[in-house]
Parts: C-alpha cells; sequence; structure tokens
DNA sequence: CGTAGTGTTGAATTGAATCAAGTGTCGTGG
DNA sequence: CCACGACACTTGATTCAATTCAACACTACG
C-alpha cells in the first residue's frame, strides 16, 4: 500500500479518506462514470446482488452514471418529482427536510452501495433533499424502467424487495434508538452504525472519517451540536473511542457495545 | 341508525366502537372470514387497489381468511420466520420490540387497511411482535404467492412497491417528529394521524375511541405515561380536545395542527 | 365485591437544551 | 504564502421540559 488511500494500520483495510494522489493499485477510481455494474466493487452489496451475469447486464443497461458530485450540491429537493432510485457509487450523502420555521433536520447519511430515493415512490415526490457532504458520484436507475425489469427478473423483484424491506426495518430500529435511548446511547449507536456500515464496503470498521458535521449527526439523533460534542469527548475520556476533529478510532468496540446493551 | 355502531352527530359517520348488537344495517360483519376481497369495503384502500376485477380474484385465491383475534393475542412475535404479510381487516392491532432489559417499546399501531410484517421481508424475521388491542381480524397474504403474483400482474408489483414506499416515508416523518417535536406537538400529531387514518376508512375524523392505552401511545412517541396522561388533559383544558377515558373528541382541529405548524 | 390494570395529579429531580464565550480549521483571495 | 473570514467545534454556567417518584382514583372484569 505505498500509494494513494491511507490504510489502517491495525487491520489493513483503507479508510475512507478520499485518494490524495491517484488511485491505489488494482483498484479503479470509484469516480470513474465508465465502469459497469459487472465490474463494479459494490455489485456484491448493490442492487446487482442475486442477479446472474445476463441479468446484471440488463440492469447495466438502464443505469444512468451520473458526473460526479462536488461537497454541498444536491442531487434533488423535497418536492421534486419522483423519477429515479439512486446507489451511491463513492463518497456520501445526507437527506434532510426543512421545517416550516426553515431550519433542517437531518433523516439520514448514505454510504456507498446505499440505495437513496425510496421515500417517493409511494407519493410520486421526492419527501427530502439529498445533498453531497463530500465529493461522491452515484447511479441513477429510472424507477419506472426498474419495475419494468423487475417484472421480467423475479429475482431482482424479490432483490428490491427485499432492500425496501431492510430499509423499513432500519427505520424502525432507528424509532426505538430515538424513544428510549440517551444521549450517549444514541451515539455510541451511530458510531457502532457507521462501522458496521464501513465494514460493508470493505473499509475499516474501527478507523474512518465523518463524512458529516457534529451538527447533523445532532440533528439525526434529536441532539444538539454541543450534547454531541460533549459525549464524544466522555466517550473519549473513558477511552473507548479517539476522537481528532472528523477522524474517528474506536478504541474498545466491545464496552461501547455495552453502553447500548445495558439497555 | 336505530342499531349496531355508534354514530357521530357532527358528521353522522360512525365512530370506531365495536358494534354492541348485531352489524348495522347493509354492512357485512367485518369478522366475517368468507367475505372476498372484491365485496370487502376496504378493497379502495388495501392491496386490491390498482386491480381490475380478474386481478383481485387471483389475489383472492392467495389470501388466507383467518380466525378473529382476541384483545391481547399475538398474530406473531419478534423472531418468528417471516412467512407472510397480513392486511388489517377489523380491529386493530400495535407492533412492539423487547429491550435486552425486557421492557417493550411500541413501534406501531395498525388499523383497518393498513399492511403489517414488512419489517420481516429483509432478514427473513419478523423484527417486532403484533399484538391485538381489541378484537380483530386479518387477512393473511403468503409472502412467496404474492411475490409470485406480483411479477403476474405489473399492477400489484407497482402497488406493493407503492405500499412500502409509504411506509419508508411514515417512518422517516416520525423520525423528524421524535427528534424535534415537544411533548405538546407529539400528542397532537399523533392525534391528527389517527384522525386522518379513520378518516379514510370512513369513520369519524373527530370523534373516536383509543384502541391503545396510554402507556402505549407513550412508548410510540417517546414520552412516560404521565405525561401523556398530562398533555391531554392540557389539551382538554385549552378545548382543542375533549377526552373521557379512551374516548376523543377534537374539538378545535385547526387550532390542533396550529400546535405543530408553529413548529 | 375485590383486584389488577389503567389513568390522573402533584412534587422533586435530572438529562439535555440553551445561552454564552471562546478556540480551531479550512478554503479563499490578496 | 499568509491573512482573513466563515464555519465547525468545544467547554462552562444556567435553565427547563420531561422524567421519576409517589399517592391516589377510576374502570373493567372475573
Amino acid at each position: 500500500m505505498s500509494t494513494g488511500a491511507q490504510a489502517d494500520k491495525t487491520t489493513g483495510l483503507a479508510i475512507n479518506r478520499i485518494a490524495s494522489a491517484g488511485p491505489a493499485r488494482d483498484q479503479v477510481c470509484p469516480h470513474n462514470t465508465s465502469i459497469s455494474c459487472a465490474s463494479c466493487r459494490l455489485n456484491e452489496l448493490c442492487l446487482p446482488i442475486a442477479l446472474n451475469k445476463t441479468e446484471i447486464h440488463q440492469l447495466d443497461e438502464i443505469v444512468e452514471r451520473n458526473r460526479p458530485f462536488k461537497k454541498g450540491e444536491h442531487l434533488y429537493r423535497q418536492n421534486d418529482p419522483f423519477k429515479s432510485v439512486y446507489a451511491v457509487r463513492a463518497g456520501s450523502f445526507k437527506s434532510y427536510v426543512l421545517s416550516d420555521s426553515g431550519q433542517g433536520r437531518v433523516t439520514g447519511f448514505y454510504l456507498p452501495g446505499e440505495i437513496i430515493g425510496m421515500d417517493g415512490i409511494a407519493s410520486k415526490h421526492y419527501a427530502n433533499s439529498i445533498q453531497a457532504l463530500e465529493h461522491a458520484s452515484i447511479c441513477e436507475i429510472p424507477f419506472s424502467q426498474l419495475e419494468k425489469l423487475s417484472h421480467q427478473l423475479p429475482n431482482l423483484q424479490h432483490h428490491f424487495f427485499a432492500i425496501m424491506g431492510n430499509e423499513i426495518a432500519k427505520d424502525q430500529q432507528i424509532h426505538t434508538l430515538l424513544c428510549s435511548y440517551t444521549a450517549e446511547e444514541r451515539t455510541a449507536s451511530f458510531l457502532l452504525g457507521l462501522s458496521s456500515r464501513y465494514a460493508r464496503v470493505a473499509l475499516s470498521p474501527v478507523r474512518f472519517l465523518l463524512p458529516m458535521t457534529r451538527g447533523d449527526i445532532g440533528e439525526y439523533l434529536g441532539l444538539t451540536v454541543e450534547t454531541v460534542s460533549r459525549i464524544f469527548t466522555a466517550l473519549q475520556r473513558k477511552g473507548l473511542i479517539s476522537v481528532k476533529n472528523r477522524e474517528i478510532e474506536i478504541l474498545d468496540i466491545d464496552k461501547l457495545r455495552e453502553i447500548i446493551g445495558s439497555h
């Protein structure tokens, strides 16, 4: 690992820093718009999972690979007409809604391999705005074509039902989290959640960079910036994590799990 | 309206009290297990929506109409293997999870025409337990058959995607609710939500019986029983609602909406 | 009729928000 | 390259909304 993405010394896995020099050896640039589903390094997590080669090729045909997004750019905005769902190829996004009084509220974060836009399926309008948290790339999947293809490919239909079911189950877990967890429990749970999501895309689960601000985390967890900051320093003092700006290292993942388990 | 369900004097719509004598005139008993999808009074809201007559008949073939549930009975429990989704035909259910420490947390309420069980699709195990809040009936739809049929009927596939998308959008609204609303705002929002869900099934939106306890509401909204009780009396003192045990009457729906709107 | 579950109300407590003041970091343009 | 400004973050003191604790009333049901 002589060049490219920084590596985590303990696991040997890359951490989610944006490659400073060129792409690392044997790894295509994740922002490359000409990559196909078949050769995408995320195809074991994303829509292609459970499809065979011919089927992946058919999916490939309907996927549009858009130009990369700069930090702060919007993929779409609240109330825009629903047209597509999107798979994150690289980077990360947040979803948020604006309340009547104008201030936003973060409703979710999206990492590579995750699907954006399913909240718009029913009402035909997106319920959230989606903003890039860093330089990021997505694959656009026009929903009407996805439906048509799902109708031809039972595997795809089955898998998309599963993806939506997963989103539902995940949202209900957050419900419980917000209802009955303390600030510390929420924060610990958030970090563990990020950890396993990074692990899923073969990044280090114990060392990563937060793509979002403390404010974003606070809005997402129903806490204030100040509280999130205080909890981070408290967890650090206890020796469970190490925080340096956006860089998080999980030092004692079991103790971190205990915080939630004790609930 | 000489017999059967009580009526709301202001709207003429029935309220959701369980019929004390026999079934009301020109209305079949909603607990009748032999009713078909085509003749079900909920077919404008439930799965059959967007299907034509032939298609409804095909759906009918796979739907199993189980015996009614008594108050407190379970439809299924957390971690049971996922097999079916269910449509509430009559009565109401709550979903809840048990935390490690043993105490439960209510994650949702289900009224007639609503679909239960989608949280199990992805993991193949139900994430919640489902319990009848009163005498209640459901239609069971074995999921593998629903998938097969969806594959034959594009309308059904489209509609089930929409139902799941709706669940996702709804769950995200609750996220925002729990993150940034006060106890009063949550409670007002909850009552308005129930109101429109009752309106959807042609019951009075301004006068209804709560099928759940204050404790259930509290767990669902992330509040304690005491707080829910206090908010109810406060809203009553302000003249926005009238509460008598489980019976709620919304006296000033606009003012109730303002409580949330002011946010 | 008694009992368990459900609901109400009050007083004391507390976890997180708010208010306030500061430091640190990053990107921009001179 | 440095200076500037905007934003992000931290820390402390104070406040407050909701919880907790406690006692009691009501209802439903065998």
